[in-house]
DNA sequence: TAATGGTACGGTATAATATATCTATTTTCT
DNA sequence: AGAAAATAGATATATTATACCGTACCATTA
Protein backbone atom coordinates (compact mmCIF):
# COMPACT_ATOMS: atom_id res chain seq x y z
CA UNK A 1 0.00 0.00 0.00
CA UNK A 2 1.12 3.53 -0.92
CA UNK A 3 2.24 6.30 1.45
CA UNK A 4 -0.36 8.81 2.92
CA UNK A 5 1.87 11.17 1.32
CA UNK A 6 -0.25 14.26 -0.75
CA UNK A 7 3.46 13.97 -2.87
CA UNK A 8 2.24 17.44 -4.86
CA UNK A 9 4.09 17.08 -8.52
CA UNK A 10 7.37 19.20 -8.99
CA UNK A 11 7.44 21.68 -11.57
CA UNK A 12 10.68 20.13 -12.30
CA UNK A 13 10.16 16.58 -11.71
CA UNK A 14 11.36 14.35 -15.06
CA UNK A 15 7.79 13.57 -16.03
CA UNK A 16 9.10 11.40 -19.14
CA UNK A 17 9.92 8.72 -15.97
CA UNK A 18 6.18 8.99 -14.94
CA UNK A 19 5.02 8.52 -18.43
CA UNK A 20 7.40 5.58 -18.55
CA UNK A 21 6.22 4.13 -15.39
CA UNK A 22 2.61 4.20 -15.87
CA UNK A 23 3.12 2.03 -18.94
CA UNK A 24 5.49 -0.58 -17.77
CA UNK A 25 2.98 -0.65 -14.96
CA UNK A 26 0.27 -0.66 -17.74
CA UNK A 27 1.30 -3.48 -19.23
CA UNK A 28 2.15 -5.74 -16.22
CA UNK A 29 -0.98 -4.97 -14.39
CA UNK A 30 -2.99 -6.21 -17.81
CA UNK A 31 -0.76 -9.31 -18.30
CA UNK A 32 -1.63 -10.09 -14.91
CA UNK A 33 -5.20 -9.66 -15.14
CA UNK A 34 -5.32 -11.30 -18.26
CA UNK A 35 -6.72 -8.32 -19.98
CA UNK A 36 -5.91 -6.57 -23.24
CA UNK A 37 -4.13 -3.42 -23.19
CA UNK A 38 -5.01 -2.80 -26.76
CA UNK A 39 -3.26 0.39 -28.64
CA UNK A 40 -5.92 2.39 -28.33
CA UNK A 41 -6.42 2.02 -24.83
CA UNK A 42 -2.84 2.01 -24.54
CA UNK A 43 -2.52 5.20 -26.78
CA UNK A 44 -5.18 6.61 -24.18
CA UNK A 45 -3.73 6.11 -21.04
CA UNK A 46 -0.16 7.75 -22.87
CA UNK A 47 -2.72 10.70 -23.45
CA UNK A 48 -3.74 11.01 -19.87
CA UNK A 49 -0.41 11.11 -18.43
CA UNK A 50 1.14 13.65 -20.95
CA UNK A 51 0.42 15.96 -17.56
CA UNK A 52 -1.11 15.93 -13.95
CA UNK A 53 -3.77 17.99 -14.96
CA UNK A 54 -6.91 16.14 -15.67
CA UNK A 55 -7.43 15.90 -19.36
CA UNK A 56 -11.73 15.76 -20.00
CA UNK A 57 -12.51 12.79 -22.63
CA UNK A 58 -13.15 15.36 -25.38
CA UNK A 59 -9.63 16.80 -24.87
CA UNK A 60 -8.00 13.06 -25.00
CA UNK A 61 -10.27 13.15 -28.29
CA UNK A 62 -8.65 15.68 -30.15
CA UNK A 63 -5.14 14.61 -28.99
CA UNK A 64 -5.82 10.99 -30.48
CA UNK A 65 -7.02 12.33 -33.72
CA UNK A 66 -4.28 15.38 -33.95
CA UNK A 67 -2.60 13.20 -36.54
CA UNK A 68 -5.99 13.07 -38.86
CA UNK A 69 -7.66 9.92 -37.30
CA UNK A 70 -11.33 9.91 -37.34
CA UNK A 71 -12.37 8.38 -33.63
CA UNK A 72 -15.61 9.17 -32.22
CA UNK A 73 -16.71 9.92 -28.84
CA UNK A 74 -17.72 6.20 -27.70
CA UNK A 75 -14.25 5.11 -28.50
CA UNK A 76 -12.32 7.03 -26.06
CA UNK A 77 -15.16 6.75 -23.34
CA UNK A 78 -14.72 3.10 -24.01
CA UNK A 79 -11.16 3.60 -23.68
CA UNK A 80 -11.67 5.62 -20.50
CA UNK A 81 -14.05 3.08 -18.94
CA UNK A 82 -11.29 0.74 -19.47
CA UNK A 83 -8.55 2.69 -17.62
CA UNK A 84 -10.87 3.41 -14.92
CA UNK A 85 -12.40 -0.24 -14.67
CA UNK A 86 -8.51 -1.03 -14.18
CA UNK A 87 -7.88 1.63 -11.82
CA UNK A 88 -5.47 3.36 -14.26
CA UNK A 89 -6.92 6.44 -14.23
CA UNK A 90 -9.36 8.39 -11.84
CA UNK A 91 -11.97 10.48 -13.00
CA UNK A 92 -12.10 13.71 -11.13
CA UNK A 93 -16.28 14.54 -10.64
CA UNK A 94 -15.81 18.17 -9.96
CA UNK A 95 -14.56 18.21 -13.34
CA UNK A 96 -15.41 15.65 -15.56
CA UNK A 97 -12.24 15.33 -16.30
CA UNK A 98 -9.85 12.34 -15.74
CA UNK A 99 -6.24 11.70 -14.45
CA UNK A 100 -3.36 9.13 -14.63
CA UNK A 101 -2.83 7.03 -11.82
CA UNK A 102 0.12 6.15 -10.31
CA UNK A 103 -0.99 3.01 -8.19
CA UNK A 104 -3.23 1.29 -10.01
CA UNK A 105 -2.12 -2.21 -8.56
CA UNK A 106 -4.45 -2.17 -5.35
CA UNK A 107 -8.04 -0.92 -6.06
CA UNK A 108 -8.77 1.74 -3.98
CA UNK A 109 -10.76 5.56 -4.42
CA UNK A 110 -7.57 8.14 -3.68
CA UNK A 111 -8.32 11.55 -2.25
CA UNK A 112 -7.60 14.45 -5.09
CA UNK A 113 -5.78 17.88 -4.36
CA UNK A 114 -6.30 20.04 -7.75
CA UNK A 115 -4.11 23.59 -8.00
CA UNK A 116 -6.62 25.75 -9.32
CA UNK A 117 -3.44 28.02 -11.06
CA UNK A 118 -1.57 25.25 -12.43
CA UNK A 119 -3.87 22.58 -13.00
CA UNK A 120 -2.18 19.47 -11.47
CA UNK A 121 -3.62 16.94 -8.64
CA UNK A 122 -1.87 15.13 -6.43
CA UNK A 123 -3.19 11.74 -5.38
CA UNK A 124 -3.54 11.35 -1.10
CA UNK A 125 -4.21 8.17 0.54
CA UNK A 126 -4.90 9.57 3.59
CA UNK A 127 -6.29 6.86 6.39
CA UNK A 128 -6.61 9.80 8.59
CA UNK A 129 -9.24 11.49 5.90
CA UNK A 130 -10.53 7.81 5.15
CA UNK A 131 -11.50 6.77 8.78
CA UNK A 132 -12.78 10.45 9.87
CA UNK A 133 -15.34 9.80 7.04
CA UNK A 134 -16.18 5.90 7.98
CA UNK A 135 -16.32 7.56 11.55
CA UNK A 136 -18.72 10.27 10.19
CA UNK A 137 -20.84 8.08 8.43
CA UNK A 138 -20.95 5.07 10.96
CA UNK A 139 -22.81 7.86 14.21
CA UNK A 140 -25.42 6.91 11.73
CA UNK A 141 -25.37 3.99 10.21
CA UNK A 142 -24.38 5.26 6.62
CA UNK A 143 -22.24 2.51 4.47
CA UNK A 144 -19.13 3.99 2.60
CA UNK A 145 -19.13 2.62 -0.57
CA UNK A 146 -17.50 5.24 -2.95
CA UNK A 147 -16.30 8.45 -1.51
CA UNK A 148 -15.39 11.07 -3.98
CA UNK A 149 -12.90 13.56 -2.16
CA UNK A 150 -11.72 16.49 -4.47
CA UNK A 151 -9.97 19.54 -2.71
CA UNK A 152 -9.42 22.42 -4.96
CA UNK A 153 -7.27 25.13 -3.84
CA UNK A 154 -3.26 26.58 -4.72
CA UNK A 155 -0.40 24.71 -4.35
CA UNK A 156 2.96 25.13 -3.13
CA UNK A 157 4.81 26.34 -6.08
CA UNK A 158 1.84 28.58 -7.40
CA UNK A 159 1.24 29.86 -3.97
CA UNK A 160 5.37 30.64 -3.96
CA UNK A 161 4.79 32.65 -7.68
CA UNK A 162 2.61 35.63 -6.34
CA UNK B 1 -22.70 26.50 14.06
CA UNK B 2 -24.33 23.18 13.39
CA UNK B 3 -23.80 20.05 14.52
CA UNK B 4 -21.24 17.96 13.35
CA UNK B 5 -23.96 14.99 12.85
CA UNK B 6 -24.31 13.10 9.86
CA UNK B 7 -28.38 13.34 10.56
CA UNK B 8 -29.85 11.24 7.52
CA UNK B 9 -33.17 12.21 6.22
CA UNK B 10 -35.79 9.92 8.02
CA UNK B 11 -38.42 7.97 5.84
CA UNK B 12 -41.10 9.23 7.72
CA UNK B 13 -40.03 12.58 8.82
CA UNK B 14 -42.44 15.58 8.17
CA UNK B 15 -41.54 17.02 4.82
CA UNK B 16 -43.46 19.59 4.66
CA UNK B 17 -41.59 21.54 7.94
CA UNK B 18 -38.93 21.20 5.78
CA UNK B 19 -40.01 22.89 3.23
CA UNK B 20 -41.65 25.66 4.97
CA UNK B 21 -38.81 25.76 7.48
CA UNK B 22 -36.32 26.35 3.79
CA UNK B 23 -38.25 28.99 2.40
CA UNK B 24 -38.83 30.92 5.63
CA UNK B 25 -35.04 30.89 6.08
CA UNK B 26 -34.19 31.85 2.77
CA UNK B 27 -37.04 34.53 2.83
CA UNK B 28 -34.92 36.00 6.00
CA UNK B 29 -31.39 35.58 4.91
CA UNK B 30 -32.42 36.82 1.39
CA UNK B 31 -34.12 40.60 3.50
CA UNK B 32 -30.83 40.41 5.69
CA UNK B 33 -28.13 40.78 2.55
CA UNK B 34 -30.76 42.92 0.68
CA UNK B 35 -31.01 40.83 -2.59
CA UNK B 36 -33.95 39.49 -4.07
CA UNK B 37 -35.70 36.01 -3.21
CA UNK B 38 -38.33 36.83 -6.64
CA UNK B 39 -40.76 34.33 -7.19
CA UNK B 40 -38.57 32.78 -9.67
CA UNK B 41 -35.82 32.10 -7.14
CA UNK B 42 -38.66 31.05 -4.59
CA UNK B 43 -40.25 28.80 -7.00
CA UNK B 44 -36.66 26.90 -7.87
CA UNK B 45 -36.03 26.39 -4.49
CA UNK B 46 -39.00 25.25 -3.55
CA UNK B 47 -38.34 22.54 -6.55
CA UNK B 48 -35.39 22.01 -5.27
CA UNK B 49 -36.70 21.00 -1.58
CA UNK B 50 -39.71 19.12 -2.69
CA UNK B 51 -37.27 15.94 -2.07
CA UNK B 52 -33.91 15.55 0.05
CA UNK B 53 -32.76 13.92 -3.40
CA UNK B 54 -30.35 16.10 -5.38
CA UNK B 55 -32.43 17.12 -8.37
CA UNK B 56 -30.81 18.08 -12.21
CA UNK B 57 -31.04 21.32 -13.63
CA UNK B 58 -33.25 20.01 -16.56
CA UNK B 59 -35.32 17.88 -13.82
CA UNK B 60 -36.41 21.56 -12.09
CA UNK B 61 -37.07 22.84 -15.37
CA UNK B 62 -39.44 20.25 -16.24
CA UNK B 63 -41.18 20.74 -12.65
CA UNK B 64 -41.47 24.60 -13.76
CA UNK B 65 -42.34 24.07 -16.92
CA UNK B 66 -45.04 21.81 -15.59
CA UNK B 67 -48.09 23.80 -15.97
CA UNK B 68 -47.08 25.18 -19.79
CA UNK B 69 -44.92 27.58 -19.02
CA UNK B 70 -42.15 27.72 -21.74
CA UNK B 71 -38.82 28.62 -19.25
CA UNK B 72 -35.41 28.05 -21.03
CA UNK B 73 -32.47 26.53 -19.76
CA UNK B 74 -30.38 29.76 -18.58
CA UNK B 75 -33.54 30.55 -16.68
CA UNK B 76 -33.15 27.89 -14.13
CA UNK B 77 -28.98 27.81 -13.95
CA UNK B 78 -29.21 31.63 -13.47
CA UNK B 79 -31.59 30.74 -10.18
CA UNK B 80 -29.86 28.22 -9.50
CA UNK B 81 -26.78 29.89 -9.52
CA UNK B 82 -28.09 32.96 -6.98
CA UNK B 83 -29.19 30.06 -4.72
CA UNK B 84 -26.15 28.58 -4.57
CA UNK B 85 -24.10 32.25 -3.98
CA UNK B 86 -26.24 32.37 -0.92
CA UNK B 87 -25.74 28.80 0.02
CA UNK B 88 -29.56 27.75 -0.52
CA UNK B 89 -28.44 25.15 -2.17
CA UNK B 90 -25.27 22.94 -2.58
CA UNK B 91 -24.34 21.64 -5.68
CA UNK B 92 -23.68 17.43 -6.13
CA UNK B 93 -20.46 17.87 -7.88
CA UNK B 94 -20.44 14.14 -8.69
CA UNK B 95 -24.50 13.76 -9.73
CA UNK B 96 -24.38 17.41 -12.04
CA UNK B 97 -27.60 18.07 -9.29
CA UNK B 98 -28.46 20.74 -6.47
CA UNK B 99 -30.00 19.98 -3.49
CA UNK B 100 -31.26 22.41 -0.32
CA UNK B 101 -29.22 23.34 2.20
CA UNK B 102 -30.37 23.64 6.21
CA UNK B 103 -28.17 25.68 7.32
CA UNK B 104 -27.92 28.64 4.87
CA UNK B 105 -26.31 31.34 7.39
CA UNK B 106 -23.37 30.63 7.80
CA UNK B 107 -21.18 29.89 4.66
CA UNK B 108 -19.84 26.83 4.11
CA UNK B 109 -19.04 23.50 1.86
CA UNK B 110 -20.88 20.56 3.52
CA UNK B 111 -19.84 17.06 3.62
CA UNK B 112 -22.65 14.81 1.50
CA UNK B 113 -23.54 10.88 2.16
CA UNK B 114 -25.76 10.05 -0.95
CA UNK B 115 -28.07 6.90 -0.53
CA UNK B 116 -27.58 5.10 -3.67
CA UNK B 117 -30.90 3.26 -3.06
CA UNK B 118 -33.40 6.15 -1.80
CA UNK B 119 -31.18 8.68 -3.51
CA UNK B 120 -31.94 10.99 -0.14
CA UNK B 121 -28.81 12.86 1.05
CA UNK B 122 -27.37 13.82 4.62
CA UNK B 123 -25.08 17.20 4.60
CA UNK B 124 -22.49 16.69 7.44
CA UNK B 125 -20.02 19.31 8.39
CA UNK B 126 -17.39 17.02 10.60
CA UNK B 127 -14.73 18.60 12.25
CA UNK B 128 -12.88 15.68 12.00
CA UNK B 129 -13.15 15.08 8.25
CA UNK B 130 -11.99 18.99 7.57
CA UNK B 131 -9.12 18.93 9.89
CA UNK B 132 -7.97 15.52 8.84
CA UNK B 133 -8.58 17.15 5.46
CA UNK B 134 -6.05 20.39 6.08
CA UNK B 135 -3.39 18.01 7.50
CA UNK B 136 -3.34 15.69 4.37
CA UNK B 137 -2.78 19.49 3.07
CA UNK B 138 -0.26 21.51 4.51
CA UNK B 139 1.75 18.55 4.64
CA UNK B 140 2.50 19.46 1.27
CA UNK B 141 1.91 23.57 1.68
CA UNK B 142 -1.62 22.85 -0.60
CA UNK B 143 -3.91 25.53 0.70
CA UNK B 144 -7.31 24.49 0.48
CA UNK B 145 -10.25 26.37 -0.84
CA UNK B 146 -12.61 24.58 -1.50
CA UNK B 147 -13.18 20.51 -0.68
CA UNK B 148 -15.23 18.41 -2.25
CA UNK B 149 -16.35 15.59 -0.31
CA UNK B 150 -19.13 13.28 -1.57
CA UNK B 151 -20.01 9.93 0.11
CA UNK B 152 -22.08 7.55 -1.94
CA UNK B 153 -23.23 4.37 0.07
CA UNK B 154 -26.59 3.10 1.56
CA UNK B 155 -28.23 4.91 4.10
CA UNK B 156 -29.68 2.64 7.43
CA UNK B 157 -32.87 2.67 6.32
CA UNK B 158 -32.65 1.24 2.80
CA UNK B 159 -29.61 -1.19 4.47
CA UNK B 160 -32.68 -2.51 7.05
CA UNK B 161 -34.92 -3.36 3.61
CA UNK B 162 -32.96 -5.79 2.70
C1' DT C 1 -40.12 63.04 -13.00
C1' DA C 2 -36.78 61.97 -16.23
C1' DA C 3 -32.15 60.19 -16.60
C1' DT C 4 -29.17 56.72 -15.34
C1' DG C 5 -27.30 52.38 -14.01
C1' DG C 6 -27.75 48.04 -12.17
C1' DT C 7 -30.22 43.65 -11.68
C1' DA C 8 -33.22 40.23 -13.47
C1' DC C 9 -35.35 37.85 -17.10
C1' DG C 10 -36.82 36.07 -21.93
C1' DG C 11 -35.22 33.83 -25.93
C1' DT C 12 -32.13 31.74 -29.39
C1' DA C 13 -28.38 29.35 -30.39
C1' DT C 14 -24.71 26.50 -29.47
C1' DA C 15 -21.04 24.34 -26.64
C1' DA C 16 -19.54 20.51 -23.88
C1' DT C 17 -20.18 16.05 -21.98
C1' DA C 18 -21.97 11.35 -22.44
C1' DT C 19 -24.48 7.26 -24.15
C1' DA C 20 -27.56 4.08 -27.13
C1' DT C 21 -27.47 1.20 -30.85
C1' DC C 22 -26.12 -1.30 -34.66
C1' DT C 23 -22.47 -3.27 -37.47
C1' DA C 24 -17.96 -5.05 -38.49
C1' DT C 25 -13.70 -6.82 -37.17
C1' DT C 26 -10.39 -9.12 -34.32
C1' DT C 27 -9.12 -12.31 -30.86
C1' DT C 28 -9.66 -16.36 -28.18
C1' DC C 29 -11.11 -20.84 -27.34
C1' DT C 30 -12.21 -25.35 -28.75
C1' DA D 1 -11.68 -24.01 -39.10
C1' DG D 2 -15.82 -22.56 -36.60
C1' DA D 3 -18.18 -20.52 -32.63
C1' DA D 4 -18.22 -17.24 -29.04
C1' DA D 5 -16.59 -13.23 -26.92
C1' DA D 6 -14.27 -8.95 -26.89
C1' DT D 7 -13.05 -4.87 -29.30
C1' DA D 8 -13.72 -1.20 -32.38
C1' DG D 9 -16.21 1.72 -36.12
C1' DA D 10 -20.00 4.65 -37.16
C1' DT D 11 -24.19 7.25 -36.71
C1' DA D 12 -27.34 9.34 -34.07
C1' DT D 13 -28.96 11.36 -30.05
C1' DA D 14 -29.34 12.39 -25.05
C1' DT D 15 -27.87 15.28 -21.28
C1' DT D 16 -25.76 19.14 -19.09
C1' DA D 17 -24.29 23.93 -19.45
C1' DT D 18 -23.23 28.56 -21.28
C1' DA D 19 -22.67 32.64 -24.65
C1' DC D 20 -24.98 36.30 -26.22
C1' DC D 21 -28.32 39.77 -27.14
C1' DG D 22 -32.14 42.40 -26.11
C1' DT D 23 -35.81 44.01 -22.92
C1' DA D 24 -38.10 44.93 -18.65
C1' DC D 25 -37.93 46.23 -14.12
C1' DC D 26 -36.26 48.77 -10.13
C1' DA D 27 -33.75 52.08 -7.33
C1' DT D 28 -31.21 56.18 -6.89
C1' DT D 29 -30.54 60.80 -7.62
C1' DA D 30 -30.47 65.02 -10.05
Amino acid sequence: MPSSNNNFPNRHHDHAVCIESALVQAELLCRERGVRLTPLRRRVLEIVWESHAPLGAYDALQRMNAGGERNAPPTVYRALDFLMNHGLIHRIESMNAFVGCATPEYTHKGQFFICRDCGNVAEAHSEEISEAIEASATRTGFLVETPVVEISGQCLECHDDE
